[in-house]
DNA sequence: TATGAATGAGATTTCATTCAT
DNA sequence: AATGAATGAAATCTCATTCAT
């Protein structure tokens, strides 16, 4: 019998794309520890068993979503825009903190558990602390030509920190702010710490 | 009858402090519901129907214990200095940075934690959203009078970010760096943010 | 493909029955606040994790027994015979008390079990309540023709209070008589109560 | 110091007496099993420690209690009216039945607890079988003289069946009647089992 | 490839009882 | 005679994982 391939996919990689998904929005909800397989299970609407023909385990879901931010991450990072020296290219910068604020949204609940799970297991402990070297590394090479006089990776570490956890708070809704004025926000401190002035807000 | 030594607290108010030593340390070590009571009580070295004397459950330990996280914060944060104009002064914030990182070695853990738990608990997220909008306000306060040109309570949400997870990465190992040079990147870009120009380094 | 023996009941189902059974027993033995889970799963033979698929509580399997209990209960309520006037009838009678015998031998745990629990939970109380005026209604149905110069429902409610209390003195050994002779003084009180006559001991 | 002796009892009398008291009123609302030694001494306003003085356990307890109740038990069976042969001194059962009423109403509580306590102890279900037997013994010996013709014991067996039910009945408020009706009620059962005939209700 | 019933180790919590004061 | 903090055995319940179908 001849089926015409309209999916590419065969059944097995689209049931795993499901349980990737599904463990994105668990993890999202309750977090990596309180996050049980089960919901998993029922938010995919596949069964206990065929999770474990996928993944070995929930540590092992979670590394493969990881991996999968982890990859989206070091790649963003590598796109940071390199700040000229005169001080030009702000729009730029607006625009890889937009799509930085993207990943966030779609994956900061990952990195959140990242956390946590950290916390117990060395492993993503060791590979989390590399990721976020690399990613200051990027940032860092960005930003060395506006500004030598000052230490890059230094600037680039709080930099990191900054649009790291400013992301976090306006995504948990500690901060009652619009996602324009957060971009708004960090790119003004960034140029502030950067170029030393004061960049002013883009929106009105 | 005269008493040789007494004791300024009671049998039960020592137990209770010796429990509430023992949550943070545990807290710390394996985050929050990693945590087992029983890894509590052993640390106290009490048994579990007494931990249940003191606290009604696990989440009751750590509400007392974030209670008590969320008052020092918020006591810190009302002591951060006020900038002058004149760009004079850089003494106080490394100063109270450093205090803020002896709380940060304290108690990170409970902070950590405490985002954890945000997740799934909404009471404990309602509670550490108005604490940061709290510490924000104050370190608003702080920087207005410098930079009465850029809007305060932004830049105050920047640095608040910055300077938090800056001391994540720098405890979770992140970061290889001394503290010194982790409360130096700081000062540094709360200055640069603040004055609009780069505060050196202090320590070599 | 030719299944050769079909089984009327899947496995949960099985489970399930097994687990019914256990409770009845359990409860009969111990009382129902004195019963473990323990007990329940080793008479059942399955493991602790499996009850809590079928039942969410200890309190939840006895519901469920006591829903069965009230159902049989309230079914041979509504076949207690009809009393006709002129005194006749007595081996209908004779015979519908060695049916409640025989549920009361079978049930009479969960019933006593039912009385325990109504101390504590309402719920229970309010439906056994209900059940109880169930059950004296359909009596008083069934006496009314012969007897209609006494109030049927407050004869009922004697004769349902003596039947019941008489068959759990019979079985919790307080009565040192043959089940035969149980069911006659009912029989005979009954008789005596509706007809005013004394009706004769079957049994010599 | 001369004390006016103005309580016949000593402080230690005093916390024994006020211990039964609150074991009487926790039974009575939790029942046996679910009565904790905490809401006893709660009740009684005194310590844990306090209350080992008095009971060696809360089965102590509970035995204190009940043979308290048995021995008013046994007075009152004792006190049951001798049925004169021409059916006279309905007024006499009435009475008995009144003071019966009392008693269940500020003991029943034990008696429920006896029940569900005999269950897993036999100590007790032996004291409660001789208890019973004693007193269908006593109410036999009133009903003999009247209706030499039906086996006393066998009818006395009925009427406490009856008797008993139906207090509880009404206390636990499954029966929907006042007091007085429940008295007539049973009244009117046991003239009708003993004399043959129908005692009318009493009261209007 | 998929199912879902079953498992069992381990976590939380309760409460009768003891003991130092 | 009284206290109440502390104990610990035992109970309830959860959930990641396995396995027979």
């Amino acid at each position: 019998m001849v089926v015409a391939s309209e999916s590419a996919l065969t059944r097995g990689e689209r049931t795993r794309g499901r349980l990737l998904e599904a463990g994105t929005a668990v993890f999202a909800e309750r977090g990596f520890h309180a996050a049980r397989v089960d919901d998993v299970v029922k938010t995919a609407r596949i069964s206990h068993g065929t999770f474990y023909l996928y993944f070995s385990s929930k540590e092992d879901l979670f590394r493969a979503l990881a991996v999968e931010v982890a990859t989206e991450m070091a790649t963003l990072a590598g796109e940071f825009p390199t700040f000229p020296p005169d001080g030009q290219g702000p729009a730029a910068v607006h625009e890889w903190l937009c799509r930085f604020a993207d990943l966030y949204e779609r994956a900061g609940a990952v990195i959140q558990a990242w956390t946590e799970a950290e916390i117990s297991d060395s492993e993503f402990g060791h590979v989390g602390g590399k990721l976020v070297r690399e990613f200051i590394g990027h940032i860092a090479a960005g930003i060395r030509p506006a500004a030598p006089d000052l230490d890059a990776l230094q600037a680039a570490t709080a930099i990191v920190a900054m649009i790291e956890r400013t992301y976090y708070l306006y995504i948990s809704g500690s901060l009652r702010a619009d996602r324009d004025v957060v971009v708004d926000i960090l790119a003004a401190a960034i140029y502030a710490g950067v170029y030393g002035g004061h960049a002013r807000s883009k929106t009105p």
